[in-house]
DNA sequence: CTCACTTTCAAACAAACGTTTTAAACTGTC
DNA sequence: GACAGTTTAAAACGTTTGTTTGAAAGTGAG
C-alpha cells in the first residue's frame, strides 16, 4: 500500500508541472493584457508548452481566466486569522486590520501579477469578484471593520454613518491598488515594499483614528 | 466668400452625424468590453452605420478609441474653472474641491459609460492615462489640494505627510469610482444621483477636517 | 448638367484566434 | 514486453477580426 501511495503522487508531481506553468504564465499575461487581449498563444509561449495544452489541462480559456482570477484574489491563509485574532483596545484593533488588508492588497512578497489581476478584476468585473467581495471583503468590512467603528465611536453614529466612515477607511487603503498608475505618474519612483506598507498603514491608521476621535467629540458635543 | 462659408459648414454637420454616432456608440461598448474585447461590428452596429466607416472617419480601432477615451476623461471646463475660484476660508476651500473633484468624477448627468471608461482607463492605463494626470489629476493636487492641506495645519507637516494626507482625501473620493463594482456587492441598491455627491462629499469633508485638525493638535502639542 | 470631392457600402482580404483532431511519446502496472 | 491510460505536439479547422478595396451614392460648385 505504501509503494502505490508513491506511484499515485508521481504522476500528479507531472501534472502539476505543466499545469502549473500554465497558471503562472497565465496570470502574467492576463495582468497584463487582460482577458480578451491575452492570446492562448501567448500564454503557452511563456510557459514553454504547446498550444494544445491549455484545451487538454482546463476546458477552454475562459476556465483559465476564472481559475487564475480566483487564485490570485484568494484570501491568504494568514489574513482571516490575522484578522480574526484579538487585539487590546479598539484603536489597536483598527490598526491591526489596516495594516492586515493593506497587507492582502499589497503584499510584496506575493507576485506582482497577482496584484495586478486583482486591480483589473476591481475594476472590470467577472464572477470572480463575486467571490473576493463574499469571502474577503465583507467579512472584513461587516465583521471586523464596522464593528470596531462601533467601538471606537461609541455608539454616536447610525449604521449609514458608520458606512460612511468604513468607506473612507478602505477607500485610503484601496488607492493604493487601485490607483497605482496614477500615483506612479504623480510621484517618480513610487514603489511598494514592506517597509512601505507599514509606513502607509501607520498613515491611514493615525489619519483614520485622529478623524473618528474629532467626529466622536463633536457628535457628543452636540 | 460667404456663401463658400455657409458651404463649407453644411458637410461639416453631416460628417459629425456619422462621427457622431460611431463616438457614442464606440464610448458604450468600449466600456463594456474594453478595447480589446470590443468589435469593431459591435461598434459600428450599435451606432447603425457601416463597419468601414470607422476607418474611413477614423484611422484605426485604436485611434477611435483613444479619441473616446480622451473624451471621457477630459476635464469639464466648468470643473477647472470651480477649482480655481477663491473662497474664503481653507476649510471651506477643501470643501469645495472634494465636490468639485467627486463631480468630475461622478456626475451624473454624463453618460455613464464615461464613467466607465474612466475608471477602466486607471485600471489599464493607456497614454491617455497620461493626458487625465497631467491635465487634471496633478493640477488639482498640487495646485489645490496640497496647498490648501498646508494652510490648514499651519505648516506642522512634511511635504511626505502633507502628500500623505492628500492621498487620503484623494482614495476617499476615488473609491467611489473606482470600487463602484464593490460597494454595489456590499450595498445592495446602490446608486449614485446629485444628492448622494453631497452627502459623500459632506462626509469625506467633514472626516477630512475633523483628521487634518486632530493631527494639527498633536502635532502642536509635540 | 458636369465635375470633383466626400461619404457610404458590400465584398473581399489576410491574419489571428480558440479549439479540435490525430498520432506519437511518455508513464506506470502487470 | 504488452497494455492502458496520460500527456504532448503539430497540423488543421472554422470562425472572427480589423482593414482594404472598388464602386456606387451623395453633395455642392460652376
Amino acid at each position: 500500500m505504501v509503494i502505490r501511495e508513491n506511484k499515485a503522487a508521481a504522476p500528479e508531481i507531472a501534472e502539476e508541472n505543466t499545469r502549473a506553468k500554465i497558471l503562472n504564465a497565465a496570470g502574467e499575461v492576463f495582468a497584463e493584457q487582460g482577458f480578451e487581449g491575452a492570446t492562448v498563444r501567448a500564454i503557452t509561449e511563456r510557459a514553454g508548452v504547446n498550444v494544445a495544452a491549455v484545451n487538454y489541462h482546463f476546458r477552454d480559456k475562459a476556465e483559465l481566466y476564472t481559475r487564475v482570477v480566483v487564485d490570485a484574489c484568494s484570501v491568504r491563509a494568514a489574513f482571516r486569522e490575522a484578522i480574526a485574532e484579538g487585539t487590546d483596545s479598539p484603536e489597536e484593533r483598527l490598526r491591526s486590520l489596516i495594516h492586515r488588508f493593506l497587507e492582502y492588497l499589497l503584499d510584496p512578497n506575493r507576485p506582482g501579477w497577482k496584484r495586478r489581476l486583482m486591480a483589473r478584476e476591481m475594476a472590470n468585473p467577472t464572477t470572480a469578484l463575486d467571490e473576493l467581495v463574499k469571502n474577503n471583503i465583507q467579512p472584513f468590512r461587516d465583521e471586523f471593520l464596522i464593528p470596531t467603528l462601533r467601538q471606537l465611536t461609541g455608539g454616536c453614529f447610525s449604521r449609514r454613518q458608520l458606512g460612511y466612515i468604513g468607506s473612507s477607511i478602505m477607500g485610503q487603503c484601496l488607492y493604493f491598488l487601485q490607483s497605482r498608475p496614477i500615483i506612479e505618474r504623480l510621484v517618480p519612483d513610487f514603489k511598494i515594499d514592506k517597509s512601505d506598507i507599514t509606513e502607509i498603514a501607520d498613515h491611514i491608521t493615525r489619519f483614520s483614528l485622529a478623524a473618528i476621535a474629532e467626529l466622536t467629540r463633536q457628535a457628543r458635543r452636540s
